[in-house]
DNA sequence: CGGTTGTTTGAACTGATTCAATCTGTGTGG
DNA sequence: CCACACAGATTGAATCAGTTCAAACAACCG
């Protein structure tokens, strides 16, 4: 976690742990790539990342969008609609998972996880908008740009040097709406524009402002 | 409101009328098209959809992206995030204004309310993901197809089989992420093809599965 | 009537996709 | 240690969907 957002995590509230105590539930290691949860199937856990990345995707035809990101301490609620996403591990990582039902009326008794739990939810939505404004409105290369920006500052917190990828391509073109072709290119211009540099999935960052200028990145939406 | 949505609307709730009650609110009428909050004002307000419609838009270069709209009975809650986005009527409306700490902690005090706005909250961030999908992954088409599927059913809720169209051209490009000129000729390639009839504003919908069809447009992220 | 807002249309252009081939790195079994 | 397989990255050429710019048109309103 970044710092200074510990406050926003599950993992290091109290409140959680005894939520945890005091209802079943299951931790699941997941693979690198594994599936935890078919677009369609009912969404009756709550799942909690514990450790890792987790995408939530819509299959589209041939292609595929992924509409939001959780990393470690952030939790997928069982809203009636998350049932049209699937749910698939980014990185080899770790999920908590409880069922819904215990858990909302658990929650509901503290305030403590409501307050917790109605913050994370603010934070996706200025997340979501952001992407929003990222496929509607930004052309590829601010695409690509913007979601390094908010990748390494969900990863890094404070140092923004460098960071390690862990998104191939194409799952970067799932995120920012694009082909995976299309985001090589992009890569390939940023770091002959020595906004960048890369080897292998570690980047390093050699112009951060001028980076976040055309991605037009302003990290005040991820502070929830 | 939608037969079988009222559920959702806080206009219908006792809980929330007693809520008006205990604090100071103003009750506003906006003009069509009226800015009611600039992008980067402080959202230390709620404000509620009383009549009419409201979009959250981003202003980006020379365009804009609509990120959200909100209806009658609808919220704009005061996320910390939401100073990013402006607040525009669409039609001429009627929104409440309250202040945000007061509401805040009146509504922490009430299960209903709790429960009414984190139903709003978890519909809205479906709505959210199925824009992103939209313009992450259709075509001109599909996008602007899915706009008016979408658009039919919060405003009819039982009746497809017409709809006066509140939104012009330029809006519809804004929501869905393209030109107005495209919108314009989308709508008139939906004509040809005898999907729609349009007279004036009112739209006719010849075939409205067909509609969703090509629009991949399935309601069930709108039940909430 | 003139002014304003919104719609429609055409022509030229361009950013991104598509398709297909090649290259690179990594892990596996012999 | 090499050979092989596989996932992912890279590159080129052709194509196309959507943008841009500019002009004309229509509807509405005081």
């Amino acid at each position: 976690m970044s710092p200074g957002l510990e406050y926003l995590s599950l993992l290091g509230s109290n409140a959680f742990a005894d939520l945890l105590d005091q209802m079943p539930h299951r931790v699941l290691k997941l693979d690198r790539r594994r599936i935890l949860r078919e677009p369609g199937s009912p969404p009756d856990e709550v799942i909690l990342a514990k450790a890792g990345i987790l995408s939530m995707f819509q299959a589209h035809g041939s292609g595929r969008q992924t509409v939001a990101l959780r990393y470690a301490g952030e939790a997928i609620l069982p809203g009636s609609d998350s049932a049209r996403y699937g749910v698939q591990a980014i990185v080899p990582s770790e999920v908590i998972l409880a069922e819904a039902g215990a858990f909302c009326q658990l929650v509901d008794g503290s305030s403590e996880m409501r307050r917790l739990l109605i913050r994370q939810m603010q934070r996706n939505e200025a997340i979501c908008y952001e992407w929003l404004v990222n496929c509607g409105r930004r052309d590829a290369t601010a695409r690509v740009a913007h979601f390094l920006c908010e990748t390494a500052f969900r990863l890094g917190g404070g140092t923004k040097a460098r960071m390690l990828n862990r998104f191939t391509q194409q799952q970067m073109g799932e995120i920012t709406g694009q082909t995976s072709v299309n985001v090589n290119r992009v890569l390939a211009e940023l770091e002959r524009q020595n906004l960048i540099t890369r080897k292998g999935r570690e980047i390093e960052f050699r112009d951060w402002s001028e980076l976040c200028r055309i991605a037009s990145f302003r990290p005040d939406y991820l502070r929830a």
